[in-house]
DNA sequence: CTGAAAGCGCTTACAG
DNA sequence: CTGAAAGCGCTTACAG
């Protein structure tokens, strides 16, 4: 099966390899007894062109990279999902690469990536190390930053609106009377970690709330730092009588120390979670959280890197987030330490 | 930076493109000035080598494709995840493709990555229209079943016990004294869809239970079949008093359906998951479930791949199943109709 | 250890 | 509409 050339397709189908070829690749300039006899050798030789010589000449491969941060946080798989079927609809297919939460491993997949020849690329940047970040900007292949962005470095991008949801969060938990709010950020290293840090802190300084140091613990957008940095708030002289977590993974984490300390989420204790997963409306109580759209932001990014391959050059698209109020909140009980 | 090729390498170090090559691919017949001259031609020129043209002369890519059947599956997600660090482990590159439940689309991807000359795949084949599948194992690149098979394609395989855990889980609830359980099948185009219902079909006549047709309604391992079945279920006039699904998913969409009705798991139905999905964990009550190692089955895939292409044929792998009794399992509420 | 040459499997001006 | 020829960017016997 395999070893079967545009050679042997030609010869079997009495044309040349350049005929055989215009007809595989729909060249309008073949002549309806060329199609006919090529299309049949095709089916008898199982023949499959071979992409990588078909792209070193034509330098399109039809194909899109899609590097994401986690495959395990579902955030991303449905991000990935949304992705893949928008850029199906645009006759493109992706290639799916983790980088695992790891600059290291972003950085390896984009040398392969790029070696791969994709026609485009999606990339949720890890931050830290950003040479090889900078060589694909620079390189002139088209790419798109999604979910996260890194400052300086000058691509269109498709991000959510990390402030507005984390606002309304803050307020929701100072009306029912909190006032010392602990948080469990992500990294410094990422764009999103930053933001909704950033957006924590300028709320609860509307708000009037307790601005503590010690109410706020840095995890990594995985579930073990979530779970380490509720069990360290909980365990405060002075607990937080609230929690926000920066992200699903952590927030997965924070709710299995809960329970494992057997603190009642909703009464002793106030949640609120960020992604809008699964998991988190059919927990009991059904969790409050800061959702974004995961498959608008999958489906954004293809477009946008459509329009970069067709020559454009797009302007930044921000999603909306907003607060899902359901069970895990509720009145701080107050002055009371649990 | 793009566009530099191995000529201009070469130029600037003084050598010739054979000289370049070698040093690039770490061949030891280069002297100690060739390799220093090219070493820091390519860092002066930001050379990257072209994958394409590369792999065009050397047919080998160093990557693999893994075509899963769902990234959104958290099974899958972190099975897909396995297997990729353990590939990385090995010097392979995951190329990640997501079928979607979808033989059309499996076959798609079947077709780019064979086209993009991976040097391995892993298949979660989908069952249904396989020539692509029969093409692909006929072809002689090496490839490897994981999580399901194709009954009369000859390929290594990585699978989970499919009966056993089943079997536990049936027994199980037979002793709650449940009589009449429902299930949630698989589609019977895949493998796992076929074994984990005909061991359901043992267990139930081992067990002495009602075998009423009426108790089992098949889905399509995701979340909305898993609801409609669940619905059907428990509608009916003489409905079951525990209910078995068989996929993570599937359950998925039965718990919330059990929490829209009303229905208090673990005290008025009895139910048993499929997969040990982060999510049955947090539930409360946390689910009782059918648990087998996503993890161990990703890596084992990629080490079989790794035989293979090794030239080896190496004898299939069956990882067990177990049944994990948690909450959601309960007497069953005997003559009473819920 | 090194270089000139051929070739991997396609596509695409060019000429007819 | 068709074919001969050149070339995409590498690698690899071959000869030295």
């Amino acid at each position: 099966m395999r070893g079967v050339t545009i050679r042997d397709v030609a010869a079997r189908a009495g044309v040349s390899p350049a005929t055989a070829s215009r007809v595989l690749s729909g060249h309008p300039a073949t002549s309806v007894l060329s199609r006919e006899r090529v299309e049949q050798a095709v089916a008898e030789l199982g023949f499959r062109p071979n992409a990588q010589a078909r792209s070193l000449r034509s330098t399109r491969t039809s194909t899109i990279g899609l590097l994401i941060s986690d495959v395990r946080n579902p955030f991303f798989a449905d991000l990935a999902h949304a992705a893949e079927q928008q850029a199906l609809e645009l006759g493109l297919i992706t290639l799916l690469a983790n980088a695992n939460e790891s600059v290291e491993q972003q950085n390896r997949y984009l040398d392969v990536l790029l070696a791969q020849r994709v026609d485009g690329l999606i990339l949720v940047p890890q931050g830290g190390d950003n040479a090889n970040v900078e060589m694909l900007a620079s390189s002139g292949l088209p790419a798109v930053f999604v979910d996260r962005v890194i400052d300086d470095i000058d691509l269109p991008s498709v991000t959510a609106d990390n402030s507005s949801g984390m606002g309304e969060a803050v307020q929701h938990l100072a009306t029912l009377g909190h006032r010392r709010i602990g948080y469990i950020s992500g990294p410094r290293s990422a764009s999103t970690g930053r933001e909704r840090f950033a957006a924590f802190q300028a709320a609860t300084l509307d708000c009037g709330l307790e601005r503590d140091p010690e109410l706020v613990v840095f995890g990594d957008f995985q579930a073990g730092s979530g779970a380490a940095g509720a069990r360290q708030l909980l365990e405060l002289t002075n607990a937080p009588t609230a929690l926000i977590a920066a992200d699903g993974l952590m927030t997965m984490g924070a709710v299995r120390v809960c329970q494992e300390l057997g603190i009642r989420i909703g009464e002793d204790l106030s949640l609120v979670g960020y992604d809008d997963i699964d998991a988190f409306a059919i927990m009991r109580p059904a969790l409050t959280l800061i959702a974004q759209d995961a498959d608008e932001m999958g489906r954004t990014a293809v477009r946008l890197l459509h329009e970069v391959i067709a020559g454009q050059r797009p302007e930044p698209v921000v999603l909306p987030t907003r607060l899902m109020v359901r069970k895990s909140t509720g009145p701080a009980k107050t002055g009371v330490n649990r």
